[in-house]
DNA sequence: GCTCCAGATCGACCGTCATCTATATACAAG
DNA sequence: CTTGTATATAGATGACGGTCGATCTGGAGC
């Protein structure tokens, strides 16, 4: 008997198929993607996931001396990752004398949120 | 007159005072920030973001060579980047004779978006 | 003025990553 | 079995990122 099998590939491309729907991409989407990157970036080291993970769940300013000693690492690589943070437009920072108080900016976080859905 | 002015810093310090509310940080935490850190820097490039909102856009299986087409780099670099996807867990692939289609897994991104809300 | 301290920045080191070309793999067609 | 085609893998290379020690900055207290 003969069957309604699927074409094979070759057949397909021979006979002017293809191997599915064709995906049109507009370049709208690029520079979204670029955002979502950057804040995907800024996210891929766990010790900022940490530091975001502590200021969200304190939900309000948290002083660097407080988050140095959190990690095993120096003061100078984590006011790195702070930066990186910061620069991404995750946290903002505010001084006050001599301490520096970090805190998350919900905005660029449910950006990434949204588009995850 | 006398204002009720904040203590300074040092003031502080020296009366054994802190700079703010000592943050406690449960080991817990850390194997589920190296998940989160883990699927974000798979998501930390753009040809990867625009690959995964493709395939969630398509809603289904699609053929590596539409995708291919999409950037302007070569076909390894698309398959490698295809391959961070995949090792993240983010997609997931199946081959069908010389085809290989490429899907979106939803869990690890839900995942992602839940920690992020 | 000088000293002390919290935090930021600098410069260097080293591992990881994105990209390419070249090659391998696996399958289909003849 | 040989040829062609769609992906995957390997290896090389240049760029980027995390970490540290050393240093700079600027505010507080004397």
């Amino acid at each position: 008997m003969t069957v309604d099998l699927e074409l094979s590939p070759k057949t397909k491309r021979a006979a002017g198929e293809r191997c599915c729907e064709p995906v049109v991409y507009p370049d709208v989407r690029r520079e979204q993607a670029m955002r979502m990157a950057t804040v995907a970036r800024a996210l891929a080291d766990p010790v900022r996931v940490q530091l975001v993970d502590v200021l969200r769940r304190h939900a309000g300013k948290v002083c660097v001396c407080e988050l140095v000693p959190l990690f095993d690492l120096s003061q100078p690589t984590v006011s790195h990752h702070l930066k990186v943070l910061r620069e991404a437009g995750i946290v903002g920072s505010e001084r006050q004398g001599l301490w520096a108080y970090y805190f998350v900016l919900p905005g660029v976080l449910g950006e990434l949120a949204a588009w995850l859905q």
